[in-house]
DNA sequence: TTGTAAGCGTTATCAA
DNA sequence: TTGATAACGCTTACAA
């Protein structure tokens, strides 16, 4: 059943089936009834390909998700998804793990013609402007690496300062006594990200010149269930540490459940800072002290700076949100000496 | 750039362009070699459209998704798409949150030309054989409502018995003593697997002989914020309960958080039992009691069942996997009188 | 082994 | 207000 058929049925021309599918405004009221009548009664469903075929303006946007079901960015497109079908487009989410993120990336809009696309996660440092002479896509990266500092024209995007946040969590940690901090990483490979917040773990050691072990550091793969194997293991090994700073909420449930059956007090006898400001840190307990992403600005941001490229009322931009501790039962205040945020 | 275009450039006829991009055996190692050049020089990536739309074999599987980001789906999900992409098939992702899902089903199939779908959760209670008359694809349901009583002949089911497992936890927690047990529920207008366990409650209490209170029901949107504010209400109001049955992992995190917020002991003042067996209700201090889905066995099955119908290997089947509850701590075995477990 | 040409199901242009 | 027809970019007979 396509789109001849129906034109047939209706004993009418293929052009003003398609008129009347497109709400074209030049076909009598009379013809359209009958059209659309036809249509439903034969359940007729256009040709997407066909149609993106022909379309220029396709008013697709694509989500290009970095890593497979990340619950943080899970709560980001929900939101998002809500904002791109208001504004009248289609939403397609597509995730990868491939090892090139850029040629991911330009692929994806070729393939699906997007007008625009949101990133959410993955290695840009590569990206130039060169790469994007040729692409007509809007682009907006949002919790990408440092790819702001190159201040590129071709694309926007909307990150927080993961190296500072990192900075500023264990200047408070270490303010607050603690000077043997372990660090839950997500994966040894880690180069987006991840690899920031572990340089400003590194940079506030330096800082109130405390040694860096290199035993003090963990892998979670952004499980839980690693998080607290490898947990468990570190407390076991290092008995000197007094908190820990995780790069995820998610992992850091791992760690919290790996504190008490080590048979340590979560936020007496170790202390435990989380990352990504997610539900599940705040309902845990007792609740987890973590470091916000501004899930909501940064999503609505987003979308809104999309649709704004796309109507070419702004340029592009790159920016930075701020993050906040939300100060949870997790982290002991015992030895307060002031706080760096 | 088109195909076209890489022709010219070559020196060479389209056909001979689409054998290479198509990796087909009659194409000279040279004159591949040549294109291939050609074709990376040039950033050339084919209009995916075009080639969906003259193939007949898309090896397209769709993932239909009810709901906007359900994170049991997700864990669900990571294991699909896995299976997907290591049979060479590609994963098309679609989340919706439509009235009509057979229609949404439908449409999807046919403007993805789709070998294969899966939906994830939805209600199909409606759905009959003659919807499938003129579809092609194979269709497996997963975690769906009692669309398996039907026994349809032209698509698949992988489900769990929810209402069956409703009753075995509350007779569990009868069992245990409890007679003042309150229920959060998803959403009000709920008809899917929800409303199976509200039955399975009910039929519980029946069978025990307990009165059923309306007001020991609530609702929390799957949602843990929602299952926090609605329970700590409930708490205050409804003096009498000791046990909360709930849903999903998810709100029960709420749910665990509001039972110590009130100034109970979570699994001795009151018990607490989840549904799903997310890995947060195990990392949960203490660990919440679940109702376990078998949640690798559903992905693979479904997975496996599917690629064996487009194998034409098997027949449609409606799979019923067992439910496991998996005791933590959140719940009281003080009174233990056996359990029906 | 290679090239030519016919279609896939739409939309858009143009003429009626 | 309509309808015929030429694209869109690709795959695949079929012919060379």
């Amino acid at each position: 059943m396509n789109i001849k058929d129906i034109a047939r049925i209706a004993k009418v021309g293929v052009s003003t089936v398609s008129r009347v599918l497109n709400n074209h405004p030049d076909v009598s009221d009379e013809t359209r009834e009958k059209v659309w009548q036809i249509i439903k009664e034969n359940n007729y469903i256009p040709n997407n390909s066909a149609r993106v075929l022909k379309q220029t303006n396709t008013r697709n946007i694509g989500v290009l998700v970095k890593g497979v079901f990340n619950p943080f960015f899970s709560e980001i497109l929900k939101i998002i998804s809500g904002g791109v079908e208001s504004a009248g487009y289609t939403m397609i989410l597509q995730h990868h793990n491939n090892e090139n993120d850029i040629d991911t990336l330009l692929g994806f809009i070729k393939e699906k013609r997007l007008q625009g696309v949101i990133c959410l996660g993955g290695n840009f440092l590569e990206l130039d402007d060169e790469h994007l002479e040729n692409v007509d896509a809007a682009i907006v990266l949002v919790s990408v690496d440092l790819v702001r500092i190159k201040n590129l024209k071709k694309c926007s995007s909307i990150s927080i300062n993961n190296k500072k946040a990192a900075y500023e969590t264990i200047e408070y940690l270490i303010n607050n006594g603690h000077e043997h901090i372990g660090m839950v990483l997500g994966d040894k490979k880690d180069i987006g990200v991840g690899r920031e917040r572990f340089e400003g773990y590194i940079s506030a050691l330096e800082s109130y010149d405390i040694e860096f072990k290199e035993q003090y550091i963990i892998y979670g793969q952004y499980d839980s269930g690693t998080a607290y194997k490898n947990t468990k293991e570190l407390l076991e090994k290092q008995k000197d540490i007094t908190a820990i700073f995780c790069t995820s909420d998610i992992m850091a449930i791992g760690v919290a459940k790996a504190i008490f059956d080590s048979g340590y007090k979560l936020g007496e006898g170790i202390s435990l800072i989380g990352f990504d400001g997610m539900d599940i840190a705040k309902y845990y307990e007792p609740s987890i002290t973590t470091v916000k992403q501004p899930k909501y600005e940064m999503s609505n941001l987003s979308i809104e700076l999309l649709l704004k490229l796309l109507n070419r009322e702004t340029k592009n931009q790159h920016i930075i949100l701020p993050v906040e501790l939300v100060q949870g039962g997790s982290c002991s205040r015992n030895k307060c000496l002031g706080t760096g945020l």
